[in-house]
DNA sequence: CGTAGGGTTGATAGAGCTCAAGACTTGTGG
DNA sequence: CCACAAGTCTTGAGCTCTATCAACCCTACG
């Protein structure tokens, strides 16, 4: 599957559930074919437009195709760095750094100017609730928080950054794992 | 780098010096190469054999080699699986749930007979706090409970399953992410 | 105009962190 | 063989962060 607009994610759901969401996908990435069932399900978060294709048409594009197999390569190592970041997220950093990384990680993976300090916030509060390991509660008395501290500002789903680099210090926030 | 004998981690440190540890490589599975820096460490969880080969040799094996080829694609898939369940593990499980999901996934990945109930855990218990996120002294706690709910024994590192459903049952672990 | 989903806020409880001290284990050097 | 050091495990006390529960508001939409 190729995201072409919008934003897939991925989620699994706890035996009581709970939901995590375990990865996103922002336009012009994608999902590859799995041998065998995915332990996950895929939702959108926004309304999206996928392009779907079939895992054997898949194999044998990339397999006589060494420009694409060394573009998917790479493009697995992001996925799997992002994944690593967000175990640190989760496991290692308390509330306000895990919404402000996932603010960061979004506004670089969408692509928005950091200059013109906006981005269209995509998510619920309980969709980053789920993907932070919190709950909706909690995710909205952090922004409040956030914005009390001066570091954003909203209007409804309008974001605007107005301490990026404060931001990005609390969140504890390299971008070079995103390359 | 490919695990011969013993147990490899990956870690990463976070702002403040918190560890976490984001994947673990038991014998028979490998670290494979990467494009740029890795934005990870690595360490051996015990003393550990490990083969190491230079990216450029592996790429041109794998590239001509299809059956290698697939091979690694069902590792990565198999890792990608792993580091989701993580994810839900440390986002969306208790502190008992968390430590008994890792005692039931090193199990199953060394390859320990369950029906013989006995595996040595080869992990300290700061260790384990890295993995899933917390501290050791809480790790230590909920070590405490398990044995006092009858679910382990212990003997040092020595660990004795006494009820292995039970403890898949309050990890809610699901072995087919493993394969 | 009613309804459902999302956002906001307060009160309360509890899980897990922090700090601190002591016991035990293991390896090293004299 | 003993003394010592470093690392690991264990336990208690107190506190903080975040979950839970519950109510209410707002907005979009059919």
């Amino acid at each position: 599957m190729f995201v072409r607009t919008g934003i897939l994610a991925k989620y699994k759901t706890e035996g009581s559930g709970r939901r995590q969401i375990v990865a996103l996908r922002f336009p012009g990435e994608g999902i590859l074919p799995r041998d065998g069932n995915a332990s996950y399900g895929i939702q959108g978060i926004v309304r999206s437009e996928v392009m779907v294709g079939s895992a054997s048409d898949f194999n044998a594009l990339v397999e006589k195709n060494p420009t694409l197999q060394s573009f998917f390569w790479r493009l697995i190592q992001r996925n799997e760095a992002i994944g690593y970041e967000w175990l640190v997220n989760c496991g290692r950093r308390d509330s306000v750094a895990r919404v402000a990384h996932l603010l960061c990680e979004t506004a670089v993976r969408s692509g928005v100017d950091i200059e013109s300090e906006m981005m269209l916030n995509p998510f619920t509060q309980q969709q980053i609730a789920d993907i932070t390991g919190q709950t909706s509660v909690n995710v909205n008395r952090v922004f409040a928080d956030l914005e009390r501290q001066g570091l954003i500002e909203r209007a409804g789903r309008e974001i605007a950054f107005r301490d990026w680099r404060e931001l990005r210090r609390i969140a504890s926030f390299q971008p070079a794992y995103l390359e």
